[in-house]
DNA sequence: TGCCAGCAAACTGTTGACAATTTACAGTCG
DNA sequence: CGACTGTAAATTGTCAACAGTTTGCTGGCA
């Protein structure tokens, strides 16, 4: 047997990928992502086969994969679920991504390059603008890529890919989108420390401020849910998608 | 359509799962770690249907969780391959097992029970006795379990499933196993380190404790990986399981 | 009206067959 | 002798059909 791909880089050939499993996985996840398969919904492998005109087996393969990856649920005979998350799947995901997002700060911090420094900070400067004018799109946006790249700074495949997973997770977590009015500004200031310490190379402190960034969303998180079920009782996560946002 | 299932706590009938795919997925994943499908080598769909005796189905959608999970990888139209572990693979499992398990210590020290304490200590204790009469197996399984448990304790589910993945990919890399003579007592002079931050339901100090152990545990690894290619070279990751451990 | 049994439709679980690609090999040419 | 080409075998990708379970509905009964 040809043994020669051990650990080389990934070719073109090793790269490509036509097979319908992984279309139809990707398509899954839009739709998931995008709110078009809504939370708790049950995913119909005929329906979505003859929607997608493919059989039902690259669907049971890629739903498989998304069961795995988190974003699906899996009920024997009955079908796999679009994941439900409640309060405690949100306490859950803060926690462990306070974790990873530390990790990643104290990971970078003694390799970090100058030029990663300035992608950041170019990023920190379109937060402030976007806090100013008060356009959470713009905010929301340069905040995902802002931690996305210091994760993916760090060069570590598996905690990139645990991170993503999680943030993608996150998303079903419709409500993760309120907001109180200067809960931006707030934030950035965050963004001011966590960079100020990638800058002086400095690990602890890149762990301390990014673990904090992230512990501070989550009370922010709880306690406009909080306020939101005091004003709004009896019907705890049903709401829908407002006008309300929480920065992370 | 019925919606009724919404946050319930798992019921009997969601867990009880008697599916095939189900089964094929635990049988490779023991084949996988127990060294019966060696590191690199191709998973044949019909030999392995033949010998299970199901059809290919549920072993393509086992199969594909298991390269979700990590454990294989998936090369389009070739097939797929148990994991190939090298020394960087090592590193990052290290620095990400060492993140998550800091966090875990942290996330348990301010809500740890006297009971699990109990149970820790005995652990410790137990691996102090193996350390003593050079017992390693003993020692490797109490260690395992050590840490198990307290990434358990913290209730995390999310944390728990990422560790416990990290662990079994961890185990494709065989030289995990190499041993100084007297790391056990040095790893368990750092286990008792963890134990009293806990005690103090120090979350700083347990995470601290934890996460020192882990990156001492990899830096214990790569020396003993240099000499080891010092003493051999040419012929990098390719030793058989030997004596010689390693402890974490 | 409310509840339950029983039947029918819908759906998931599994299989075997076919298509397309990759791999192995034999024969040929330089 | 070694590189190359074409063909056959092996293997993955995909599909359609069948089996078993779950779900939904209808009608009868208290």
């Amino acid at each position: 047997m040809n043994d020669s791909q051990s650990t080389s880089l990934p070719t073109i050939a090793q790269l490509r990928d036509n097979s319908l499993s992984s279309a139809v996985r990707h398509e899954i996840e839009r739709m998931i992502l995008s709110g078009e398969l809504p939370t708790g919904s049950r995913l119909n492998e005929n329906a979505l086969a003859a929607k997608l005109g493919v059989s039902r087996g690259p669907i049971r393969e890629a739903s498989r994969a998304l069961v795995e990856l988190g974003l699906l649920d899996l009920i024997p005979s009955r079908g796999v679920f679009v994941r439900r998350m409640d309060k405690q799947d949100a306490q859950e995901i803060y926690d462990l991504r306070a974790g990873l997002t530390g990790l990643a700060g104290s990971l970078l911090a003694p390799k970090v390059t100058d030029g990663q420094l300035a992608q950041l900070r170019e990023l920190f400067g379109a937060m402030d603008a976007a806090a100013m004018e008060g356009d959470f799109q713009s905010f929301y946006g340069a905040n995902l890529e802002f931690h996305d790249l210091i994760v993916s700074f760090t060069e570590n495949s598996r905690l990139i890919k645990a991170y993503r997973a999680l943030v993608k997770e996150f998303h079903l977590f419709r409500s993760h989108g309120l907001v109180q009015r200067d809960a931006q500004r707030l934030s950035n200031e965050e963004h001011r420390a966590i960079l100020e310490s990638l800058e002086e190379r400095d690990p602890a402190a890149a762990y301390e401020t990014s673990f904090r960034h992230v512990a501070n969303g989550k009370a922010r998180m709880m306690t406009a849910l909080d306020n939101l079920a005091q004003a709004a009782p009896g019907k705890p996560t049903r709401s829908k998608p407002g006008s309300l946002h929480v920065i992370e």
